[in-house]
DNA sequence: TGTTTGTTCTACATGGAATAGAACAAATGT
DNA sequence: ACATTTGTTCTATTCCATGTAGAACAAACA
């Protein structure tokens, strides 16, 4: 996992750490019932806060990503078939249609996100286990 | 056009703000050439202070959406085709990476986001003029 | 000529973000 | 059994974002 923190950015640590973890685990480089590093350890080697790698882990926690076991590790959670009234799903289909409305105002054609969705999903799931 | 501002939100209101009338413009209740209303009204209207409608709208117009003219209004941006090395492009690519990653992690497959992404758009661009 | 407009400035209060250090009990390693 | 590592929970501090408030100004508008 090469995880790259901007700490100039807009974007907090903890939610530039939590989304490239996300990435990483969409990508395969991390499977389910792996586990996190260490809170210490992480934080260690990005040069940040260990209190800011734990509130980045509690973040996947809130989302579902991982579970956190006390005095053990993070470990990454299955991932289950997914339903429409999973509050998690609904919280998706919030973000997207943020992002779509955004899109289609700036010029987008329907066929241009779905083509742009497809390139990502494919670039996201193509590659499993590649560092 | 609706607003719906939760002042006890985790998300800030301008960005409240900045998303629904973004919403409201895609769903065609804003069209390109009208004018959103005064910082003032909206910020009476909506009970909210004037510099955070403010704020709100110089954040639509970072991202391309509206132009501000000085002493006038701000007026809706014409949505002409988008091109791939539009920096606006690349931020919604970057956006829409953020999503399916989460998307893909919670167990969501590949049907499923088109689906989600084809439900979306058409609820937006269903019902053009639509109050 | 008033009124409204967006802009700019100061000011203040609240809370998030990030760092730092310390302490603790539980789990792990040897 | 002993030492280390673990996540958790405190306190504390600094810095910045958010939101509100009030005032002032020049330009646009009616």
């Amino acid at each position: 996992m090469i995880i790259q923190i901007e700490p100039q950015s807009d974007i907090p640590i903890y939610m530039q750490l939590t989304n490239q973890i996300l990435e990483g685990i969409a990508r395969g480089a991390l499977r389910q019932g792996e586990s996190l590093p260490s809170v210490r350890a992480f934080a260690a080697d990005l040069g940040v806060n260990m209190h800011t790698v734990n509130k980045s882990y509690h973040e996947l926690e809130k989302r579902g990503i991982i579970r956190i076991v006390p005095k053990s590790g993070a470990v990454i959670q299955s991932q289950e078939a997914i339903e429409k009234n999973n509050p998690h799903y609904q919280r998706i289909q919030q973000e997207m249609k943020t992002v779509i409305a955004e899109a289609l105002v700036l010029g987008f054609k329907s066929e241009q996100i779905e083509e742009l969705v497809a390139s990502v999903t494919k670039e996201l799931k193509g590659k499993p286990r590649l560092k």
